[in-house]
Formats: C-alpha cells, structure tokens, sequence
DNA sequence: AACCAAAATCTCAATTATTGGGATTCAATA
DNA sequence: TATTGAATCCCAATAATTGAGATTTTGGTT
C-alpha cells in the first residue's frame, strides 16, 4: 500500500467519521477530529454535500445523504456475488429453519450484504448492511482461516487485541484456522448471539482468497445432530458451488447472470460442488 | 459553486460512472471516459478500493462494493428526516389504500429514501433507492414548484429537454407551479405509471426550500372524489406537520427523536399542521 | 429594522502534493 | 518457459492544493 490518492483519501476519512455512535458531526467537531483547516474542510463539504454524500441537518450538523442510498440500491442489482449467491441463500433458508446470510470480505471488515429466513426463524439481529464481529462467531472464523498465510499472520499482529484474548493464544488461533481451512467450513455454538449455532463456509476467488461466506444460523436448542450433519453439508456444497460459479463468471463478461431459480440452484448446489472441490486438491 | 476539491471530485466522478444501464466498468473504459491518465486511475482505484467502495471482479472489471452498503446501513438510521416522517409515512399507507414515498431532493436528483405500503396495495415500481423522474408526477411537480425562484429558473434552463415538451411551454410550467405551490400539494394522473394517481406534499425546510416530499399513489379506477380529498387533506397535513417537526429539531440537538407511534402521528399530523400553516403566511 | 455573532466563503501567495510519460514489475496464459 | 497485458514504480515538472487572515453571508436577537 505505498502510493495512495493523499486529497481523495482526506475526503472519504469525513465519511469514515460516521458511525453508529456518532451520526451526526458538525464542521468543528470534523476539523478537531481529523486537523483539517477551515477552508480545506469546507471545501471538502461542498463536494460531499453536492453530490449528496452528506446533508445539512437543521441546526449545525452533517449527516449521510440520500446519495449513499442510491448507490447501495445500485450496488445490490450490481454484485455478481449477491446474484450468484441468492439462490443458495434462499436454498438454505428454505430446507433448515433459521437465518442465512450472504456476507463479504473487505478491508478488515466482515459486512452483510444479502440475507434471508425462513418463516419460522427467530429474527436475525444481522441484516443487510451490518458489520458483523471480528473476533467472533462462524463466519469470521471461517473467512480467516483462509486468508492467504501473510494476511493472516498480519491481521493477528494488528487485531492482537481483539483476537486473542484470556482463553486463546495466537498459537490456537492458528491451529484452529488450519483445522477451519481443512474442513472447509465452520461451526460455532452461541458466539455471537447467545443460544444460537452459527455454520458457515467460505467463498473464495481464483487466486484462492476468501471474499465472503455463506452461512446459516440456528437455534441451538433445536438443533439435532443429523441436521447439523445436513446443515453443513449444504453450506459446504454451497460455499463451493458459489465460489466456483463466480469465479467462472470471468469468461462470460456482460453476462447478467439471472437470478436462478431455487430449483436449479438445488442442482448447481452438487454438481460444482463436486467439480470445485475436485479442482482444488 | 466556484472551488470545489478538484481531486475529490475526480475521485467521486468514478463512482458516478456506475448507473443501471452500466454496473460495471474495466479501467480502461474509466480511462476513455474521464481522461485520467493510467497511473492516475490507479491511484484513484486503489484508494477506493481499499475502501470498499468499489470491489474488482472476476476478469477485469469493477462494481460497486459493500462499503456503501454499509453507508446505507447507517444512513437508513441517521437521516432525523427519515425518522420524522417514518410514523406518517405509515400513518398514510394504513389509511388509504397505495403506496407512501418519503423522497429526498438532492443535487438535482429525487430519490426515494423510505416507503411504506398498504397490504392490499399494488405493488410500487419504485422502492427506496430508487431515483424518481425530474420531469413527470406529483412528487417532482411539487419539490420543483416550491423552489426559490432563481433555482426554479436555473433548472428550467438546464433541463429545458425533458421539462418543456410539445405540450408543454415553459411560462405554463412556470403557471402550474405557482398553482402548485399555492395549492400546497400536488396530484397527477398516471404521470409516472398508467393507471395510478399520486398525490404528493412539500417537506420544506427552515428556509422554506424544498428538501423533499412525501407523497401516496393508489390505484385510479378505485379513486372517489372524497377518497381523493381525504388522501389530500391527509398529505397537506403530514407534510406541514413532517416540515415544522423538522425543523423545530434544531433546537434539541443530539436528541434521537426516538420514532413515533403511528396513533401520535396522528395527532401531531393535525397540531402542527395548523401551527406550520399559520407560520407560513 | 438594525444589529450581532457565528458560519461559510473568498483572496492569494507559498509550497506541497499531484500528475503522467516511460520504465519496470507482476501475473496470468499459452 | 515465453509472452502478453495489467498494475505499479520512478521522478522531474508543474499545476493544483493548502491555509492564514480578511470578508461576506446567514440566522437569530434586541
């Protein structure tokens, strides 16, 4: 990461100020937080503004604007991924009762970006567009432990705090990630929610990097041994049919892939399964 | 509009690249398009990809990513006018039979940041997200009629091609939004979709510009002339009431105007609506 | 209506950070 | 392994960004 775009990363840091404690930051407090001058932070809110990444609010205050809003809408319609993995999601969410989510990789952060239930399902307190833990729970698990070797080893540097605690050395830490890696996909009973059993397995791209997960979440009382048995398999199958489809999406640019059906997402479900997992001895 | 960041916006205008009829774009058709050198696009790109606002696909190309996702995320539960108008966007849905709009005016762009819709509604062509037609319908008819007068002419001029048609002169434009804003609101026959009416008020705020509508579209064959004039009193109303709460905000800052029952909207809805109308004059 | 304080913008010189041509490295494919 | 194209690096030139301070605008108050 040596040369980065000095002024354009000054300006996305603004955005980067809001969060779900702060939501609202006025020019003072943006100009203390971040030692930007008067003018430059004006001149950086006129274009925030006037794109409409920011609004004024009534008083003196900032918030996100409607054009964040727009591009999500965009985005959703956008993502290969979303519409590659739609059909499993709803695939899962269909056969087991629970909440599946379709999350992604980016930065250091895990975010969710598709999700669905079935009707029966306890209400998932992780929807689309929220940050899910780190340090915690299957599917930050299962993402990475298959990091490349160096991008895990610097993540463990940097999070240290959040990564090993009292009850886990980062020595563990690795063994458990191997063990994740080798399996393919993840379980965890009650990690981040309370009562809740959490499986998921991992998408990864050409070059073998993860770039998301596939997951599904149970109640854990619920929870028998064949259908976790059953449960994992299709996160599995899934996870590997998924990153098998999106990486084939290459040779087809322009391509809409139309939503699939769940039928044949069903089908799609075995038979890359099988071709990808062959692929990747 | 004299300095704006040159360097952000030439980062921002990347994003604006991406629209429906184009969601995804190699770095050299970027290239082609803005006349960024290629050091400098890479630049560009990667710091907006470190970001997560843009994620590489498969082969070469680029989408939008998850990063305004996550913007969106927050922004949904940030905007105090979102959360203002939320009870009476519900209030509106249950009562009369359509679908109800919150849209934001930005830019020169109107975009839909909240519905909500009646169950035996048909369904709405334009979820949140979604931008609304600049030329057509109640909602714009109305955003665009309370303009200050000079943005109001600025914006005939500009968009000259899609405002003033065969049948349509720009000094009858000029007239019905005089109308319009007298009248307080706006109803428009199957403008935007054959076969629906919708009518849409004003959300103004401190400065009595327009910062956005609230507005219901229902089914025209079921409309009755008292349907049409409740649904109207109700809009007026709710927009008044939504424009005075907004603004009245100011003054406890920091407060999260923790949402509103949809029975005390209800009341607000008569209260203010007198209160603001009265302020206006 | 006139006034006041705070917010937003402007001016402009200094200088720094950005730019882009060309060389170079990296990565994927045959 | 050779080859192509994509991505990055190097570095001098320059054009664009920056910020102190002055100025205007805005919104609220007496």
């Amino acid at each position: 990461m040596s040369s980065t775009s000095g002024s354009g990363d000054r300006i996305l840091a603004i955005l980067d100020l809001f969060s779900p404690d702060r939501r609202e930051w006025s020019p003072d407090a943006i100009m203390a937080a971040l030692g930007y001058s008067r003018p430059t932070l004006y001149r950086y809110l006129k274009t925030l503004k006037a794109a409409g990444y920011l609004v004024s609010l009534p008083g003196d205050g900032l918030t996100l604007g409607p054009r964040v809003t727009e591009l999500d809408f965009l985005m959703q319609r956008s993502d290969p991924l979303i519409a590659t993995a739609s059909p499993f999601i709803a695939l899962l969410a269909g056969r087991h009762p629970g909440v599946a989510l379709l999350t992604r990789w980016y930065g250091s952060k895990i975010l969710c970006v598709a999700s669905d239930r079935s009707p029966d399902a306890p209400v998932s307190s992780y929807p689309r567009g929220q940050p899910m833990p780190l340090a915690r729970g299957a599917i930050s698990r299962v993402i990475l432990a298959n990091l490349a070797r160096r991008d895990q080893e610097r993540l463990i540097a940097e999070r240290r705090d959040i990564l090993v605690g009292p009850d886990t050395t980062a020595d563990a830490l690795r063994e458990t990630y191997r063990a994740v890696r080798r399996a393919g996909v993840c379980i965890a009973w009650g990690e981040v929610t309370p009562g809740v059993v959490g499986v998921a397995g991992p998408i990864l791209a050409a070059e073998r990097t993860p770039i998301g997960a596939i997951s599904l979440t149970a109640d854990a009382a619920q929870m028998t041994e064949e259908r976790l048995a059953a449960i994992t398999r299709d996160i599995r199958d899934s996870a590997a049919a998924i990153s098998g489809m999106f990486c084939a999406r290459q040779h087809r640019p322009g391509d809409d892939p139309a939503l699939k059906s769940v039928a044949s997402a069903d089908q799609d479900c075995r038979d890359s399964a099988q071709h990808f997992r062959r692929r990747r001895q």
